[in-house]
DNA sequence: TCGTGTCAAGATCTT
DNA sequence: AAGATCTTGACACGA
């Protein structure tokens, strides 16, 4: 049985090689015409496509194949001040050649739409613009040539609104009525304020969604039950999926700031749990939600290359023994 | 060059 | 009803 990990949109190790590099609006605003905006967009994005290639590059290097993208490759890009701008036919060229170097080496890429997209809003602005923000991640993926459904989109299910029950209803209604090419591409994840594991696996396993379950989030809400039982339903969301299931890992920072991410990840929390995900003997992923990122993915992959019944294949993979 | 307040975006808690 | 907080990496401005 075997695990991968993976790591979030940026790297530590490589010189200036950030992925979301941005403007802000109000920076945009006061450059002087039309022709200096769109030359500050451009160059950015350009900047950002090779940097995230950079980083896949490096990734390949230290057999890392799990990796999340930046949700901010393209600056401003759902902002309606740049609506009419096709940063997808300008970048055509350095789109596809992230997708064909995720192909020619068998990456698992993800994206994660952040938490302003909210599809169970009640707000017809806040859904057109998530709606908008869906779009923009799936044209990407489509201009990378990653036209399959495999690789994916995390999303929560939204807020409260004051009523669970309606606010679930609409999550489920606006989601059958997304498009394929939207849909497709979701996979739901607890979050640590309003929506349980088992809120979400009992969602997902309705609308034949795959989950995604964040163990971090899970020990802020747990929802109760047994956690053996609960991650192998989980995992059985996967089932008709090309990639196996993969979890959400992070630390907390302390034991007063218990919700925010800490630097590393424990080791002992991280074996914690890989004893708990053993008995089911299926392979899966997770992905470090952490602060220093690969560094901190490198650190814990040297330090479980001394853990009893565990196997380090290289440093981003290893066996478990049962 | 460095430190710090601010940033496109929503929800929710606090006042 | 308005304002603060959450969270995040990076910008932008002023010292």
């Amino acid at each position: 049985m075997r695990f991968r990990l993976g790591y979030v949109a940026m790297t530590m190790n490589l010189e200036d090689c950030s992925p979301s590099s941005t403007v802000t609006f109000n920076s945009y605003c006061k450059l002087p015409d039309e022709e200096a905006r769109l030359y500050r967009l451009r160059k950015l994005t350009k900047k950002n496509l090779e940097n995230t290639l950079r980083i896949l590059r490096y990734n390949n290097a230290m057999n890392i194949k799990v990796y999340r993208l930046t949700s901010k490759l393209v600056p401003l890009a759902t902002h309606p001040a740049t609506q009419g701008w096709d940063y997808i036919c300008e970048f055509k060229d350095e789109f596809k050649r992230i997708g064909d170097y995720v192909k020619e080496n068998g990456f698992r890429i993800s994206a994660h739409p952040d938490h302003y997209t909210l599809i169970n809003s009640s707000s017809e602005k806040v859904m057109e613009d998530s709606l908008r923000d869906l779009e923009y991640h799936v044209k990407m993926y489509e201009a990378m040539g990653l036209d399959d459904y495999k690789y994916k989109l995390v999303m929560h299910i939204g807020g409260m609104y004051k009523d669970k029950q309606t606010s679930v209803k609409r999550f489920k209604d606006s989601f059958e009525k997304l498009p394929d090419r939207i849909r497709k591409r979701l996979v739901l994840e607890n979050d640590d304020k309003s929506y349980s594991a088992l809120d979400v696996l009992e969602i997902c396993e309705e609308l034949k969604t795959p989950m995604v379950i964040d163990i971090h989030h899970h020990k802020c809400i747990n929802s109760g039950g047994n956690f053996a039982d609960l991650l192998s339903r989980i995992f059985g969301t996967w089932e008709n999926e090309y990639f196996n299931p993969k979890v959400h890992f992070s630390s907390p920072k302390s034991d007063k700031e218990f919700r925010s991410h800490s630097d590393y990840i424990d080791v002992n929390d991280f074996t914690n749990f890989l004893d708990n995900v053993k008995v089911l003997g299926k392979d899966f992923d997770i992905m470090l939600e952490v602060k220093a990122k690969d560094s901190a993915l490198l650190h814990l992959s040297k330090e479980l290359s001394n853990a009893p019944s565990l196997k380090r294949i290289n440093e981003g993979e290893f066996e478990i023994f049962m």
